[in-house]
DNA sequence: AAATGTGAAGCGATTCACAGCC
DNA sequence: GGCTGTGAATCGCTTCACATTT
């Protein structure tokens, strides 16, 4: 099974693969088909085999796929037998409720550092960690080995704390905060904004049936297609 | 102006050009290359032109797009003068985040309900809604015109609050469970799980040469490597 | 008969190159 | 000279069709 040339379409797909197996794992299935798997996980079973068959010959023809065996493909793939160590910085609402929700994510990340700007935070625990204050993130990401930082601030502060997440040695970034980070060179940022998801999710919905009604001053508006 | 469909490729980005454009009209920018627009949003310059004159010609050649009005455009076009009505299921801490960040989110999504099923949360507030017993959900959804419905369950629980936001008439579901959902014909899912996301960046430096990093921001369609 | 694995076709999105305008 | 707008080329992903295996 190699790695070489696995397009970034089908490996962001393999989690999801993953999570339907475990699914159906606990549920005691013993085999899969592409057919069935696609259903659980709401995907094409054509695009399942093509993915599948990218990891090596994982299926049996005429069978199908035995569930634990290929979700021990997946996690060997997907790194899930190490475990990521990673930091919040900001623990607002949304920076406890990651926090919270890490161990329950069923992959092997570990909060192991907390930060926070706000002196009443400071000394109080998320998920068990003492936060921190923002200004220690430097030497305490590379004390405790950290692999990635989340960043979950107001969006003003999200910058300065990116500085100091990259100086502190990361190289990865989740960026919760609705702006756009600068990093240099080599560290990879990944930016999950809550307002473009639903602006994504209400496009696929205005298109057509509004666009009439606009005045006639403005050029007609383009439509969304909808896959 | 075309009359044909924008892309969903398209359309996903535009919401992230507005972002970059409402940031440079704070700063008092008055004109912006796309080159420059590339910078401060993560894309590639070629790419913001071609998706820009889709919506028409907007700029003017040798100066540049002029921010306010492009930014009109784009808010015209993403109907950002309309209000979505919101609602959210489970008031967990992943809940109640997202609750709080709806009004700061700087579209015009409004929080309208809330529900849960613990009879420890009912009557209490999330950002300012009376939290309702999920039972109920289906009737209030129509009574409040909801748009969109926020799943923010454990997993277990999604697929039920599911069923009862389609009871309800809901066509637009945004899912953080980590749960794949089955919904009739017609109704939209978009699936964000918070594990996949840390999971995606992992995939970017695991495999073992790591890949050049072009960019600084993330793409605006999530992918692993860039090619 | 059933289901995988895979070359090839089809399709959509991105990049290129340059024409057109300021 | 600078920068947009856009057809053409390219690239990558998905879908298809079917040969292959159990």
């Amino acid at each position: 099974m190699s790695q070489e040339g696995l397009s970034p379409a089908t490996a962001s797909r393999l989690p999801i693969y993953a999570r339907g197996l475990r699914e159906l794992a606990q549920g005691g299935v013993q085999f899969v088909s592409s057919k069935s798997l696609a259903e659980t996980t709401g995907l094409e079973a054509h695009l399942i085999r093509k993915d599948l068959s990218r990891l090596g010959t994982l299926g049996k023809r005429g069978v199908g796929y035995q569930v634990t065996e290929l979700l021990s493909e997946l996690t060997e793939f997907l790194r899930l037998f190490r475990t990521w160590r990673v930091a919040i910085a900001g623990c607002g609402r949304l920076g406890l409720a990651l926090a919270s929700y890490l161990p329950l994510a069923g992959r092997n990340f570990r909060l192991v550092a907390a930060f926070d700007c706000s002196a009443r935070k400071i000394g109080t625990k998320a998920a068990g960690i003492e936060i921190l204050p923002w200004t220690r993130m430097p030497a305490v990401l590379r004390e405790r080995a950290v692999d990635m930082v989340i960043i979950a601030t107001p969006p003003l502060a999200a910058q300065s704390v990116a500085d100091l997440a990259v100086e502190g040695g990361t190289t990865l970034i989740l960026n919760y905060a609705p702006t756009s980070l600068t990093v240099p060179e080599g560290v990879v940022v990944r930016n999950v904004d809550l307002a473009d998801e639903m602006q994504a999710l209400t496009l696929r919905i205005t298109g057509r049936p509004v666009l009439r009604t606009r005045r006639l001053a403005s050029p007609a508006i383009p439509w969304i297609t909808q896959q």
